[in-house]
RNA sequence: GCCCGGAUGGCGCAACUGGCUGACGCGGUGGACUCAAAAUCCACUGUCCGCGAGGACAUGCGGGUUCGAAUCCCGCUCCGGGCACCA
């Protein structure tokens, strides 16, 4: 890269020019003094950080947040602090505009990549955990984002996790009553129980007794059996070679681990889980309430994945089997139905010999149907869900030697097993309609089973299911009628008749909230003997996490290892002595030994950043109130801004809102999602080099020579992609602010495209953004003698007005649309215009003022540096932010061109408020225009006023 | 396969709801300053034809609507992202 800084130590360079050293010594100086003076601290209504509240108490205010990051040890890239220095941008715009505006940042700090790292370099978590956060802080620091210190957090800081775990126990002590549709403390539901206005929910009393019948134990089964938080066990994706099961995220698409590449394995295992399912419906219908992109909000609805249609009972042998279908209105065409593999009836409709005359594809050349099935179920048992998944097009599967009733014709219909179907949706079993869906179609054809068409496909279609609307055929009493009145009809009749109810179907799981690592919040859950969780009281919160010198999960490579929490070896730790005040006194239990993922820590962080030294409460409703709350009827409330990657499309963000949820349920807070408005910034992207034994190359280092890309003298191929450390194309923040100064980074981060967009990074391009600032500083500055070169007392001209207002008007349109490459664009044009108008100093005082302030949310540092040459007090953090006038927005006289068929001929200057009559005449005066009229009939004239002319001849 | 985005000079992008395509910046070319270079400043810079005035062609491709389309409609291509046997 070309030396494009200057050393100020060389001789003949102006001794006050603008350079990277300058800028460095005036970015240090102004953060100390920002530090120093508080100068972005945001007051709260009540509590400690209430200081000063009065002075903006009648401000409107405004919240706005980042993703936080995860405090990684290489450090921050350039591409990281895109997104702050964005909110930074608007947050300091707002407040140059009068608002109170809340913009911190916190350290989401727990979780596997930090355990892997403090096991990598043999240090503890914590204490490489607080070192990376200590130098994440010290480069954010340097880029001089406003935000307020006191409120950041650290997820792995007692104090915040001691209410992770308090929010833990609110969803252990609540369950969620279909009927208020919210969720309540379980206290409430006791008693209910108790005074018999309620019955246990489906599914929680498998003795079937009524309450009043049961004993201590069995009552605390059914209660527990109903909370938000609660035991079951579920397959999981079990890694031994990492000692612990991972999330679904945290497994490749061939099934081994993302860290480390080890096999993973599904199977059931007792694992805490979260009943967000009890939530599927506010999640979904709140979107609406969203100001978030609909590619988002798709994501999500997807993820929940709503579908109503009905459950149908089949008669069988074996008792009734169950359906799901989104399409009761095919029932007629129902020519079969099958099983997943894993379905509890598999055993009892495996029939003892196989029908006279079964086709011998239905058996897979077996015997009995018992070694058929057996064979088959075995093999489906032993491939992965991804293997079963991924080759679709073949359908295998085995007759079982049994048939059903089909409720609507009366016909027996065979039954299958087939892989086909999955256990984990609906319930694991469906009826078949080849005729009308693609799948059963294709297994209808491999094994040869018969098709009926429910649904009358378009003219003579007869190649493949039909899964259009039309009228319906062979169906009975729904003959005629179109999709959606013969799937009523057919609800209405499988009521009547007790075989089937209308029912909704969900996708999303319940969230699956056990890991067995140690870098990660514990749960405040003890046990007794009786196995069953008990909630330990608020005052045994925090439970810390113990210390230990080895932390690391006990791996192996055996596929039927037991998972071993490594907060089993700690000394003294898994078992404690305690009045948990149930009235049975000072017990010893056993605690709960695995810890929270590391989601836990940032789905409620946006409530602590409004009162993190609260110790009373996780918020101050008060201060909920005031920044998160309602501001009208139909607001959802939530912060105001919320800014980052989109790959937290799913995850984070559903899980953010389901806790968002229960506690507003709860009455904590006032607000009913977390984030109002979400955007999602784009990504810097970076060339990449990889050699010919496709290895990465020193980015830094590849020359271009001729349109090809050469690392030491080899060629080697260019891609774009992600910036990172590992693919060697990774730029500090730190070199860019050595070379250039914070504030040159930050307007060429904002500079290369609106926010929302992506971008490749480049070096090179960056020094554009360091001249507008040295332009700018001589403006204001005599490069020789330092001293403040505006002319005091000089009106500007109306020429100079006409640039500086409507730059005014362009410039806060980009900074409130989060589009500040157009102000930047707009700024530059107006220096350009100072410069060229006033070679030699001596622009008004006014216009550079205005500059100045335009300036300061983009570059900061600077603005309050030639704020404070220009001889004012104190920083440029409240403003003023200049306004535009009307009066210059509008030019007396614009230049419109003038179209002949359609084609450019002319331009003409003309009044600005010339209306469609004087623009023909003063268009038709024009020579060229009159040429071209000249003999040719004038069809038809088209004047808009100010804007153009179009004359149409034949 | 389905669902979202996106495509404008050599590059990043701009053009508010149909009205002068390419603002602003990088890069490139030429110049000023300098012994020289760097830095800085100034000018030019979509492509093609023409000595020139000027003309033609240009917003991924093909149609359409319109006096007028980067913008609206229909049909494609390519790129990026998400989901994927969900009954």
């Amino acid at each position: 890269m070309a030396e494009t800084t200057a050393d100020p130590a060389e001789k003949d360079l102006p001794p006050h020019r603008y350079t990277a050293a300058l800028a460095n010594e005036i970015e240090a100086r102004w953060q100390d003094r920002w530090d120093a003076e508080g100068t972005f601290h945001a007051p709260n209504p009540v509590g400690p950080l209430s200081d000063g509240f009065d002075e903006v108490a009648d401000l409107p205010k405004t919240y706005v947040m980042d993703m936080f990051p995860y405090p990684s040890g290489v450090g921050l890239h350039v591409g990281h602090p895109l997104g702050y220095i964005g909110t930074d941008v608007y947050a300091r715009y707002l407040r140059m505009n009068g608002r109170n505006v809340l913009h911190t940042m916190g350290y989401d700090a727990f979780g596997l990549p930090a355990e892997q790292y403090a096991l990598a370099t043999n240090t503890h978590p914590r204490v490489t955990t607080e070192a990376n956060i200590a130098n994440m802080r010290r480069q954010l620091r340097r880029l001089g984002l406003a935000h307020d210190p006191r409120r950041s957090i650290e997820t792995t800081d007692e104090r915040y996790y001691r209410w992770t775990q308090w929010i833990f126990l609110q969803l252990f002590g609540s369950w969620y009553d279909t009927d208020a549709d919210r969720a309540r403390p379980i206290a409430a539901l006791e008693a209910e129980l108790d005074d018999g206005t309620r019955e246990p929910a489906e599914g929680t009393n498998p003795s079937g007794r009524p309450w009043g019948e049961l004993s201590t134990d069995e009552r605390r089964k059914v209660l527990n059996a109903h909370r938000l938080a609660y035991l079951d066990e579920v397959p999981v994706n079990w890694c031994p070679g990492l000692g612990t099961v991972l999330s679904n995220e945290e497994v490749t698409a061939d099934g081994r681990s993302e860290r480390g590449n080890f096999p993973v394995y599904r199977r059931p295992m007792k694992q805490w889980m979260l009943r967000i399912t009890a939530y599927a419906d506010r999640l979904l219908d709140d979107l609406d309430l969203l100001d978030w992109s609909d590619a988002i909000k798709t994501q999500q609805r997807n993820w929940i994945g709503r579908s109503t249609g009905a459950r149908v009972d089949f008669a069988t042998a074996a008792g009734p089997l169950t359906v799901f279908t989104t399409r009761p209105d095919t029932l007629f065409g129902a020519t079969y139905m099958v099983l997943a593999p894993e379905h509890p009836l598999v055993d009892a409709l495996t029939a003892p010999a196989w029908p006279d005359g079964v086709p011998g594809d239905w058996t897979g050349g077996a015997a009995t149907p018992a070694e058929g099935v057996g064979a088959y179920v075995d093999a489906a048992a032993r491939r992965s869900d991804l293997d079963r998944q991924a080759d679709t097009k073949v359908k295998t599967g085995v007759f079982t030697g049994s048939y059903a009733t089909n409720p609507a014709t009366g016909t027996e219909i065979p039954v299958f097993v087939a892989d086909y179907v999955l256990m984990g949706y609906g319930t694991g079993a469906i009826m078949a309609v080849p005729g009308q869906d693609q799948r059963d179609w294709d297994f209808a054809h491999a094994l040869g089973l018969p098709v009926i068409r429910t649904v009358a496909p378009p003219d003579g279609s007869d190649d493949g299911p039909f899964l259009g609307d039309g009228p319906a055929i062979n169906s009975g009493f729904l003959d005629g009628l179109g999709v959606d009145d013969a799937k009523a009809a057919m609800i209405d009749w499988l009521v009547e008749h007790g075989h089937g109810t209308a029912t909704v179907q969900y996708k999303l799981r319940d969230w699956l909230f056990s890991r067995q690592r140690y870098w990660g919040e514990p749960f405040p859950i003890v046990f007794g003997d009786d196995g069953e969780p008990r909630a330990l009281p608020e005052s045994a919160l925090p439970v810390v996490l113990p210390p230990m010198d080895d932390f690391s999960p006990r791996t192996s490579d055996d596929e039927d290892s037991e998972p071993e929490p490594p907060l089993g070896r700690a000394d003294g730790w898994s078992e404690v002595t305690v009045d948990l005040g149930d009235g049975d006194g000072e017990r010893t239990y056993r605690r709960e030994l695995n810890t929270m993922p590391n989601w836990a820590g940032s789905c409620w962080y946006e409530l602590r950043y409004l009162d993190p030294d609260d110790d009373e409460a996780l918020v101050d409703p008060e201060n909920e109130r005031y920044w998160m709350g309602p501001r009208s009827d139909d607001d959802c409330g939530g912060a105001d801004l919320y800014v980052g990657g989109v790959e937290h499309a799913v995850l984070h963000l559903l899980y953010a809102r389901f806790w968002h949820k229960v506690l507003f349920d709860l009455g904590h807070i006032s607000s009913r999602e977390p984030f109002r408005r979400l955007f999602n910034q784009g990504l810097i992207q970076a060339y990449e080099y990889v050699d010919e034994r496709g290895f990465y190359v020193e980015a830094s280092q590849v020359v271009e020579q001729d349109g090809r890309h050469l690392f030491d003298g080899r060629e080697v191929s260019r891609q774009l992609g992600r910036m990172g450390k590992s693919r060697k194309n990774a730029v500090a923040p730190d070199e860019i602010c050595e070379r250039y100064g914070a504030d040159t980074l930050r307007l060429y981060e904002m500079f290369t495209g609106p926010l929302d967009q992506s971008r490749p990074w480049d070096s090179t391009a960056i020094v554009g953004m360091f001249r507008l600032l040295q332009r700018i500083w001589r403006v204001v500055i005599d490069e020789d003698t330092g001293q403040v070169r505006v002319a005091d007392d000089v009106e500007p001209s109306e020429e100079t007005l006409r640039v500086l207002h409507p730059t005014i008007a362009a410039v806060r349109d980009g900074m409130e649309g989060l589009r500040s490459n157009t102000s930047i664009a707009r700024i530059t044009e107006l220096t350009n215009h100072l410069t060229s108008a006033h070679p030699d100093g001596g622009v008004p005082r006014s216009v550079a003022e205005a500059l100045v302030q335009m300036l300061a949310p983009l570059a900061p540092h600077a603005a309050d540096e030639l704020w404070a040459r220009l001889g004012h007090e104190g920083t440029l953090i409240r403003g003023p932010f200049p306004v535009a006038d009307e009066r210059w927005l509008v030019a007396d006289t614009v230049e419109v061109p003038v179209q002949v068929n359609g084609k450019v001929r002319a331009r003409i200057t003309v009044p600005a408020d010339a209306d469609a009559a004087a623009l023909e005449a003063l268009a038709r005066a024009d020579e060229k225009v009159a040429a071209l009229l000249d003999g040719a009939e004038v069809r038809k004239v088209i004047a808009v006023p100010a804007k153009m002319v179009s004359f149409v001849v034949g």
